[in-house]
RNA sequence: UGGGGCGUCGACAAACGGCAAGUCAGGAGAUUUUGGAUCUCCCAUUUGGAGGUUCGAAUCCUCCCGCCCCAGCCA
């Protein structure tokens, strides 16, 4: 191979993997096809929010034509108004831009093309190639046969061109009620492949469109308009997902008996699936609606919407789609995965602060009363030009509270009486004495001695300690609600029915734990919403965009930390 | 029982007839002022199974097994 050749997987990072459809696009350019156009497209149908899936068809569709030099469009999909709605529109867009991605001039929609829809199909009538079918629903389903039996000729199906064309222009004009006519492609009602056994091309709805209004009663089906769509728009690869597979004959259908001069390639490719969530609009709407969640943006959400507001990055969107591969194969992404892209991210970008989320108190004896010192910290040791601040101690302080254990197990490195830790960037201390409530035996407060010597937290005579602790002085912390997230469900698999047979049985209890008063370091206090943090030894954090105010600072976790101590545990 | 797909490590996923990549997860160690990060090493003598072709098979052929999708006037 030359080395001037365009190799599949050379526009990519080094180390990424390349996949069969960037391989495809490859060689259709190797062999001139298109005239080395690449064009695809991104089709939401807006009746819901973008998820994690789209998020995957999103970077592939945009992905493949940044790479190739080619362009992606945006086009919806609104062939439904039974359906659909405008305010879907701009979220799908607001989440579109969101993942970094531009349509430029070429947002699109299905509705557009209302009108030339209307006129294939006239085409098609005339070759003798569709027809205006008067059987009920019920009937046509009757007709359809089963995945085992062929179906049977509608007796409307050898109606005369003059007659359908009659028939079709008084639908359009809106002389027929719902349901009592519909056309259909004349095909093969034999057809192993029930798409090709003379599927509907229009319908009858009398409904009003958001873009198109009262214009139209009549709507052209997925099928139709989705090949025409592609076609008139000089897509030149049709993405889409696995269930469309046997869709494709169908689509090529079309085009060859349109005898249009662009006809695009339908490709299909697995849809994601995450362990620990769910994928579908339909149980997203059951967790909304039911109140499970606090809406579609609720940071425990698979939603584009709901992961950005728990703090994930487009970044690491997009470098999580670009890991996790394009294939044909079902798969089952772990959730592990997505988080690593953010940590990976985060541990390089994420200002480290300290935070207590369950704060006990910790009083140190010997450090002089109504005494205050300002230490320096290290705001990214990942990244020395993140530079440093000073932290302010005191004698009173808070720990973490399962930092400290009075009968400390074996592996237990922490605070125990007795024991010397240090405090990150303060002193080390000895815990003497624990403080506990009479009545119920919770300890309320420990007693400690500080070494002056180890000022920043080195030892003059080299002596070691096993744990370092995070802290935040008491007399100058800040209030903040933190909001503890874990896996929406409890099972890897809640769309799994024989795992969980209500998928809503399977919900985390312990998907959302709120800490209304943890100690925040006071650097912290004016962080900005959407601001993202490493609370130190905890995990990363974003200022709530929606719940945050100046008087009260909300955190939510975006992920923990990797916790080898908790693996011990266990 | 029709049609369309898919089976490579716990999970993703490469390999396109010439010695089974990589990533996540997991394990061991080094290092560490985050039990974080980083570094090193380990983790498929074998590709759903059985045959066959070939000097040579995950790749080609045959049969079998398993999983997914399709019977909306949804997309």
């Amino acid at each position: 191979m030359k080395d001037n050749e365009l190799k599949s997987g050379d526009l990519q990072e080094p180390g990424l993997p390349s996949h069969f459809i960037r391989e495809i696009v490859t060689e259709d350019l190797k062999a001139g096809k298109n005239n080395g156009a690449v064009v695809t497209r991104f089709p939401p149908e807006p009746n819901g929010y973008l998820h994690l899936g789209h998020a995957k068809s999103i970077c592939l569709n945009f992905g493949l034509a940044e790479e190739f030099k080619g362009r992606c469009h945006l086009r919806f999909d609104d062939t439904n108004p039974t359906k659909e709605e405008v305010e879907y529109i701009d979220s799908i867009k607001e989440d579109v831009r969101w993942l970094g991605f531009d349509w430029g001039d070429h947002l699109y929609f299905a509705s557009d093309y209302f009108g030339k829809l209307y006129e294939y199909a006239v085409q098609l009538i005339k070759k003798g190639k569709a027809y205006v079918c008067s059987l009920s629903a019920a009937e046509m389903r009757e007709y359809r046969g089963t995945l085992t039996e062929p179906g049977k000729e509608s007796p409307y199906r050898n109606r005369p061109v003059e007659e359908n064309l009659d028939l079709f222009e008084r639908m359009k004009a809106g002389e027929f009620e719902e349901g009592t006519h519909v056309l259909r492609a004349k095909i093969d009602m034999t057809s192993g492949n029930l798409n090709m056994r003379d599927p509907v091309m229009f319908r009858i709805l009398k409904a009003e469109h958001h873009r198109t209004g009262n214009a139209w009663c009549i709507y052209p089906m997925y099928d139709y308009a989705h090949c025409v769509s592609d076609s008139v728009e000089g897509i030149t690869h049709s993405i889409c997902t696995l269930e469309f597979e046997d869709h494709r004959p169908l689509y090529d259908w079309f085009l060859d008996e349109l005898e249009v001069a662009c006809h695009p390639q339908q490709i299909e490719f697995a849809r994601l699936n995450l362990s620990y969530t769910v994928m579908s609009k339909r149980k997203f709407l059951k967790l909304v609606g039911e109140g499970h969640v606090s809406g579609w943006d609720d940071p425990r959400m698979p939603t584009l919407s709901g992961i950005r507001r728990r703090g994930y990055t487009p970044s690491s969107i997009r470098n999580f789609c670009e890991r996790i591969g394009v294939a044909k194969r079902n798969s089952f992404v772990d959730f592990a995965l997505l988080e690593h892209c953010i940590r990976e991210e985060l541990n390089r970008t994420a200002p480290r602060f300290m935070a207590v989320l369950r704060p006990l108190k910790v009083v140190i004896l010997n450090y002089p009363e109504g005494q205050t010192e300002e230490l320096s910290a290290v705001n990214n040791p990942e990244d020395a030009s993140m530079g440093s601040r000073m932290v302010p101690f005191s004698r009173v302080l808070y720990i973490e509270e399962e930092d400290f254990q009075e009968n400390p197990p074996k592996q237990f490195f922490r605070l125990a009486p007795g024991r010397e830790v240090r405090l990150r960037y303060a002193y080390f201390i000895t815990c003497v004495h624990v403080v506990k409530d009479e009545t119920t035996g919770r300890i309320t407060e420990l007693h400690c001695t500080y070494d002056p010597a180890t000022r920043g937290g080195d030892a003059p005579d080299n002596r070691k300690v096993k744990a370092t602790l995070h802290w935040v002085s008491a007399q100058h912390a800040v209030d903040a609600e933190v909001r503890l997230y874990d896996h929406l469900f409890a099972s890897p698999n809640p769309a799994d029915e024989k795992e969980c047979p209500d998928f809503l049985g399977c919900l985390n209890p312990k998907s959302l734990e709120v800490l209304p008063s943890a100690k925040i370091e006071p650097g912290l206090a004016r962080a900005a919403k959407g601001e993202r943090f490493q609370f130190e030894r905890q995990g990363y954090f974003c200022v709530d965009p929606v719940d945050s105010t100046e008087g009260h600072p909300v955190f939510n976790r975006i992920v923990s930390l990797k916790d080898s101590y908790a693996k011990i545990k266990k």
